[in-house]
DNA sequence: GCGACAG
DNA sequence: ATCTTGTCGC
């Protein structure tokens, strides 16, 4: 799978004023609606169909394959980055691609897609298949300038994406996220952070997606669109991808495969 | 000057 | 992100 819009493929070369400014194009060339194919409830349950009807099934084309589902991860190794994107289709792992590529540039807030993004793009080079909706490791709206990795990297492969952080970049919770019990959310709205939204806009959620019944000791992921997705949507889909962990099942696949690759690079070659 | 800051 | 063993019990 390679860069649909060359345009848009971050260069770690330029400038941090060119950088943002990109940014700002990107953002203005992502679209926060749902432009998808397949049917958000084939979305994870292991792969179930959701059955809250019974009269609607019979109304989905029966040959309807379940949708693509790609998780993206990165490892690093000293100077250089482990890339890797996993591909599901329901329960099934039906491709993997990596790629170990050179850092150019310190992780700076703000700028992650400009350090990540061409390793990320070098591993969806060696994909053949064409995911459905790609899961990123990093925010998407949820951004200074709106245009996060999941951003980025969603517009550059014209792709459907969601991004999911473990940390809150900028915005602001509605409410306190603390001690939340499994399944609640709250919107993150956009203040003065954050430069091209209107101030209120709900550019992405806290999710708490994971909880303890005792004692609150899980803090909550951040889910915002990439591209091609809407707000309340992404956070559906991602929470729908949390089978029983903290975070999505994509992500936590990607993890693992990232550091296998790595363990495998750090020995051998 | 101080604090905040995805991975 | 990364360096790292065991330990606690959700």
């Amino acid at each position: 799978m390679d860069p649909i819009r060359s345009e848009f493929v971050p260069d770690a070369s330029l400038t941090r004023e060119e950088m943002e400014s990109l940014q700002r194009e990107v953002a203005a060339a992502a679209t926060w609606a749902d432009v998808f194919d397949f049917d958000p409830g084939s979305i994870g349950a292991g792969g179930d169909l959701a059955t809250d009807g019974d009269a609607r099934q019979a109304t989905l084309p029966p040959e309807s394959p379940l949708p693509l589902v790609a998780g993206v991860d990165q490892a690093f190794l000293d100077d250089r980055a482990v890339s890797v994107v996993v591909v599901r289709r329901g329960d099934e792992i039906v491709e993997r691609a990596h790629a170990v590529t050179d850092l150019e540039i310190p992780y700076i807030p703000g700028l992650l897609a400009f350090r990540e993004g061409g390793p990320i793009l070098a591993a969806f080079a060696e994909l053949e298949s064409e995911p459905d909706l790609v899961v990123f490791d990093g925010s998407g709206r949820i951004h200074y300038r709106q245009a996060g990795l999941a951003t980025h990297i969603g517009v550059t492969l014209d792709v459907p994406s969601v991004g999911v952080a473990k940390g809150l970049l900028c915005g602001t919770p509605d409410d306190v996220v603390d001690g939340r019990p499994e399944g609640w959310r709250t919107p993150i709205r956009a203040d003065d952070d954050v430069e091209n939204a209107e101030p209120g806009e709900t550019i992405g959620h806290a999710l708490q997606s994971k909880q303890y019944d005792s004692r609150p000791i899980v803090n909550p992921i951040y889910v915002s669109p990439g591209h091609r997705v809407a707000v309340d949507t992404g956070t559906d889909l991602v929470e729908r991808l949390c089978d029983g962990y903290k975070l999505p099942e994509p992500t936590r696949l990607a993890d693992a495969y990232a550091d296998e690759v790595k363990r495998n690079v750090a020995s051998g070659g």
